[in-house]
Order: structure tokens, then sequence, then C-alpha cells
DNA sequence: GTGAAAGCGCTAACAG
DNA sequence: CTGTTAGCGCTTTCAC
């Protein structure tokens, strides 16, 4: 009828009518059924977030800057956490299909892509730090680390460590080959000779950073640690704190992501910064950005290394 | 047709119908439409969670917490944040609204409700932390952090101070005149006469606390401060590990709920510590408590004072 | 055991 | 300018 047109702004209707039918519809407090116009075909207004856990300040920011450009949009942001867990993630991702969901943006989770059936439909998909190849065409926005790990090892080269280990992701995440490989060449770069002992990967998490630094501390001749995740650093950081005093102040510590109390810790926690509203905003971007095509592009933003007490001479 | 029935179990359906229709279902990733559902009136599985913010680590802690629970309950959880607008808030509201959410848990932002209109319609709604009065029934989780607050005063007495400021939120919402209560009440207990110079209230937020705890810390003769808010607690910290190092030493610190570094910073926070999991597990039980009628219960839960470096003598 | 009809709220495409 | 028809995907009736 013609209530239709008037709340849909469209031109054939009286003007006193439309005004007549949106201060009703104002004043008994209407709003459009959202089923009803995704049922049409006209599309939704959400988008999903697959974050592992949102507690960690990385993510805790993403999320916090995705919501905020989201409601400026006028978007609805669905978040699910997946803990890294594939089965987790896959479900959630039916679920954004059930009410399908415009666009993903997801860190994706460990282990290669059993061949996803149709786990992702018309939704755009954005991955986030981690890419994982799909067979849909998906936009990345990822952190180019490499140069700041490499930095790391040099400058702790540099302030004379020689013992210098490495806790990060295994190489099922192109993110924990890529940091590997760039502490490993910053090793070779200083001359110094790859410690197989030094080096703990696995699956990232804060009781894997936690229990591999405890490890090193204890039972390791390493003089430096180097974190490669987010997770691993607040473990590996937590380990190191509540370690003995004097055994941590002899041990250099460079951590990953840069929560907003590392720098009043311990005299200041060096780490590799990431910058996190960067990656957010284009994130949204991509997302805004809700043109027909696909050209599934890959963007990626320079992460820079932070020196602080504890990684000074 | 029969296809319905195999893929909502109903009994009426042979079983090798049934196996087919669920297998080629799974195999061409088919999901049911949300939409559809809805307006059929079979309601949404839709939660909303309207924040402040979620940088902040009690928020994230319990948004985190609280999308553990909605996805093992099946529960899709849209977060808006408010930054405490109100306007924000009551858009947030409509939009979760058009897509028929369930329940909205929120932390009610400042300012009395101006005669809310149909903001709410068939959403159970929890205030969270902070309680306004509405035309909705509506459950509360909120926190008893009145004995936590006035031990902290008797506490930094016993310590000898007497200058003891406090910074929170003003009286526009419950939960700041509570707290302000509970701090004048411990000032009372211990026989000193109230500040007024050294009582700071106003809209709580991260600068706020900065900002006055900087002009407490620079221009008044405090030995003490004790916080009264997540964000202040925060900004004040900010501020007080900015300060002068000698001049902060001098001052005892009280924060307000207790992110994981606290105990890490200049020798442990002293903080009053909010049980986070236990709010959010309520909430979450009363959002899947799906019943039909609405008792409007409220939960209250202890928070505690917990004592570590910055207030010890 | 299976099929046909109807209706949830909305709007594009046609009448009038 | 305003009204009617139809159909989006799904599940209840109510026949068969």
């Amino acid at each position: 009828m013609t209530v239709s047109r008037a709340l849909s702004n469209h031109p054939n209707v009286q003007k006193e009518t439309r005004e007549s039918v949106l201060k009703h519809a104002r004043d008994m407090g209407y709003v459009k059924s959202a089923a009803a116009m995704a049922m049409r075909g006209d599309g939704t207004q959400i988008v999903g977030l697959l974050l592992p856990n949102i507690v960690n300040e990385f993510y805790a920011r993403f999320a916090n800057a995705m919501a905020l450009a989201c409601d400026q949009n006028a978007f609805q942001l669905i978040i699910h956490l997946t803990n890294d867990d594939k089965a987790v993630e896959e479900l959630a991702l039916d679920r954004l299909r059930e009410v399908q969901a415009q666009a993903v943006v997801m860190v994706p989770s460990p282990g290669q892509s059993h061949v996803e059936p149709a786990h992702f439909d018309a939704m755009r998909v954005v991955q986030l730090i981690r890419q994982r190849t799909m067979t849909k065409d998906a936009d990345a926005v990822l952190v180019d680390d490499g140069p700041a790990l490499e930095n790391a090892v040099r400058h702790l080269a540099k302030q004379g460590h020689s013992q210098i280990a490495y806790i990060g992701a295994d190489a099922e995440l192109s993110s924990g080959r890529s940091r590997l490989a760039a502490f490993e060449k910053g090793l070779e770069q200083v001359g110094l000779t790859k410690i197989p002992d030094l080096i703990r990967t696995g699956k990232p998490s804060f009781e894997m950073g936690r229990d591999q630094a405890r490890d090193i501390i204890q039972n390791s001749p390493a003089t430096a640690l180097v974190c490669g995740g987010f997770e691993i650093s607040n473990g590996a950081l937590n380990a190191y704190m509540g370690s003995d005093q004097a055994r941590s102040d002899q041990l250099a510590f460079v951590g990953y992501g840069d929560p907003s109390h590392y720098v009043w810790i311990n005299g200041g926690i060096s780490t590799v910064q990431i910058p996190v509203d960067a990656l957010a905003q284009q994130a949204v971007d991509l997302i805004a950005l809700k043109g027909a095509d696909h050209p599934a592009q890959v963007f990626s933003f320079k992460a820079e290394l932070i020196i602080r007490g504890t990684a000074t001479g």
C-alpha cells in the first residue's frame, strides 16, 4: 500500500500522506522487519567477525574498531569466537549463512582447509592476519612483520646475545612459517647458528607460550627470547614475570603485539607493534565496499620493532 | 513437502527418505533460512550486547564469556558499542528490534531514560553493572562493591592516610551514587572528614579519569587515590604511571576492576576486583532461560578488595 | 506416509 | 497518486 512507499521514500506519495505515515510510524516505534527484507532478497546488514578470542588486546582493539565502524555504516556485527578450532569455525560460518550475512572478517584457524564445501556461499570473505588458500575468493588483510622480527634478532645480537630463543606458531599457518623464517633470516644476517632446542613452535595459545617460555627460562641457556604471536607473547610474558626475578633479569624479552600496558611492565616490554587500527579500517573498507565483483585483493601492513627496557643492554 | 519434515525431524517420514534428504542437504551445504523462520514467528537466535566499548579488559572479558556461551547455546551475538551515548544506544536497540533479537544485555548509558518509547518491544532486557529505571521490566546483574570500597578506605586509613581522593561517576548513574556513598561511608567509619576538593565525579571515561588523576597528583595534597569505575581506573593509572616517579611513589593507588596486568605493574596495582565470569554466566543464564514470563530478577555479585604493592604501607 | 494451501512482512510490477 | 497481485522460504493445518 501507500505506507510502504512512504516508509521507503518513494516519490509517488502525497507529501502530507508521507509525513503523517512517518509520524505515526515513529510514534508507535515501528521498525522494518529485517527478516521480511532478507526474504525478499534485499540482503541483510549483517557482518560476521570470527576471532580466536576477544580478551587478547589486539583482537579486542580490532573488534572495537570494527564494531564502531559497523555502527556508523548501519551494519550489525555478529561475533563468534573460534578458539582457533576448525570445527567451531565451520559451525560459525554456517550460522552466519543462515542469517545471510553480507560478509565475514575472519582469522582463519590453523590447519589446511579440507576442501571447504559451501561454507561461504554469497558472503564476502576477508581473511585477517593469517591467510589460508581457499576455494572461495577471499580478500586478505595481513601484517608484514618480517623486517621487524629480523630487526629484533639483529638488535639482540648487537647487545651481545648469541643464544636467542623463539616461540611461535608452527608451519600449519602461513604466518607461523613466515615469522619463523624471518627469525632465522635474522640469525643468519648476524652470523649466528640456529639452535634447534631454542626454537619452539606449535599451536599458538596463551598456554603454549607460557609453558614453552617457562621451559626455556628454566632449562635452556637462552639469554634472549623473541615471541611470534599475540597469545604466545602474553603467555610467555606470564612465565617471564612469574619466573625467578634474577633469572628473568638476565633474559632479554621481545613480545608480539603491543597491549597498552606493555610500556609499564618491568621497565617496558620490547615488542613487535602491529598497526591494529589501520588493519581494522582496511577490513571495514573492504566490507563497506559492497561493490558487486570481487577482485580479491591482498593488503599488507608493516609491523614495527619497539625497543623498551626488556631488550636494552 | 516431505523434505521440510525430514529437515525438521518430524516423525511422519520414511526412514530412507529422511536420510536421503539429509544427505543431499549436507552435500549441497544447505542451511535453513533464518529470515523465513523469523518471519513465520518462530523467533530468532539473536542476542544483542550493548557495551560502552570493548577494549577495557572488563568488558572484553565479559563479551568473551558471553560470546562463548552464545556459541554453545546456538545464539548469534550482535555487539553494538554505545560509548555511553544515549542516542547511539537507542539506535542500536532499534536495529536489534529490526532483526527481532530475543534479548539484549546492556550497560545502560548515563542519563535518565526520557520515557523510552517502544525501544524494547518483545526483547528480554538484562541490565548490566548499572541499573536504570525503565518502563520495560528488566532483569539486572549488578556488582555489590560497597563493602570493598569501604574496605579500601579503611585499609588506607590504617596505613596512615588521611587525605584520600576519589574519582568516580556522577550521580546520574545508580552505580556512581552508590560507590561514592560507599567511599564516604568508609571515611566516616574511620573518622576522617570529607574533603570536597579530593572528590571528583563526572561522566566516567578514560580521559576523565586521567585528567582528574593528573590534577589530583599535581595540585592536591592527596596521599591516596581510590577509583570508582573501569575506564576511570585505567585513565587514572595512566596519569599515575606517567607522573613524576617520586610523586606517584608517595601516592597510594586503588583501582577498579582487575585487568590481568595490574598484578605486574609498579609492584602490583591494588584494586577492587569484580567477578566478571560470574556476571557473564548469570547474564547468559537469564537469556538462555527463554521461559515465557518475566519475573524481572535482580542479581548482585560481591566485589573484593585486592591489596597489592600500591596500597601497602 | 505424502501433498496442497495459506500466511508471516515487505516491495516490484502492474493496473486503475 | 493509490491499490492489487505475487512471491521470497518455511511450517502448520487440513486433505488424501
